[in-house]
DNA sequence: TCATCACCTGGAGA
DNA sequence: ATCTCCAGGTGAT
């Protein structure tokens, strides 16, 4: 039985937050911003090209608090005990942006395709501990890249998404160490200004890099769930996809079921209910 | 405010 | 081989 505290990586990188890593032998190797990581299991070591990875992993968080309180939920707890070490991470805000800007109506594997190719075009080669990894681009360069080079990267009609948003952070339009201190609802409907970002994706980026635990991604997947274990609950939602005003409504009463981790709660709901559909993400 | 529909791209299944 | 459908949605009518 492990600690409460002990992040489980395997099932952290593979719970939907993150796309740009590799598991190189045992070591687990990611991007995150100009950062590189290299995690390992057991034993259990984090390094980085910072020096710092406590931030990356969130161990200010009070674990123990959160998944007590999300655990009050019968079908969360179970799936806290399916998936002991599943952890949020905090990722690096520019990155986390553009990365579901890309995951519009794609898949997995061509989101993670999309990003390695603008690392590998854009970023910086770097060599860490033996592994070759290219960082993620920065903004400037991304704000002032071509359309020519963003379409070789085979972003689609994404491209003219991920120029502008990159754009609106150069220009200051976006500051994500503001966005990180405002409120939720401030921070999203600064984000959903932005061409290509909607409710989902807005709540992503809140989540995975804002410190928004109440955001609550409500994708294909999260609706499934909803519509599966808690109809009685959110007798609002249905298969179909979510109009704007929904979204907002349904989102308001899941705060209010789940509580202000809500975050939390879907990161463990979707991992679970991934895994029952036998879908792995890296 | 809501319902349709198109959208780059690559992989899976018919 | 070729086609269709779909994938962690969003924007434009």
């Amino acid at each position: 039985m492990q600690k409460i505290d002990t992040i489980n990586i395997e099932t952290t990188i593979n719970s939907g937050q993150v796309f740009l890593w590799n598991k190189i032998g045992d070591r687990w190797i990611g991007v995150d911003g100009q950062d590189l990581l290299i995690l390992e299991q057991s034993p259990f070591s984090a390094r980085s090209l910072s020096g710092n990875t406590d931030n990356f992993l969130r161990k200010d968080d009070n674990l123990k608090k959160i998944l007590s309180e999300i655990s009050r939920d019968k079908i969360v707890g179970n799936a806290v005990k399916q998936s002991p070490g599943l952890r949020l991470v905090r990722q690096d805000p520019f990155q986390c942006y553009i990365s579901f800007i890309c995951s519009s109506n794609s898949s997995i594997q061509n989101i993670k395709s999309m990003l390695e190719n603008l690392c590998v075009k854009f970023g910086t080669r770097q060599e860490f501990e033996g592994h070759v990894s290219h960082t993620f681009p920065k903004v400037e360069t991304l704000a002032n890249a071509s359309m020519k080079d963003l379409m070789e990267c085979r972003l689609g009609f994404r491209a003219k998404y991920v120029k502008e948003a990159a754009r609106a952070v150069n220009l200051g339009k976006i500051d994500f160490a503001w966005l990180q201190k405002t409120d939720y609802r401030t921070a999203l409907e600064s984000l959903k200004k932005i061409l290509g970002i909607g409710n989902k994706v807005a709540d992503c980026i809140a989540l995975f890099s804002l410190d928004k635990m109440e955001a609550f991604p409500i994708d294909r997947w999260t609706q499934r769930i909803l519509l599966k274990y808690y109809k009685k609950f959110f007798n609002s939602v249905t298969e179909k996809p979510m109009t704007e005003k929904k979204y907002e409504k349904l989102h308001e009463e899941i705060v209010e079921y789940f509580g202000p981790y809500a975050g939390y709660s879907q990161q463990f709901l979707f991992k679970m209910e991934r895994d029952l559909n036998k879908k792995n993400w890296l």
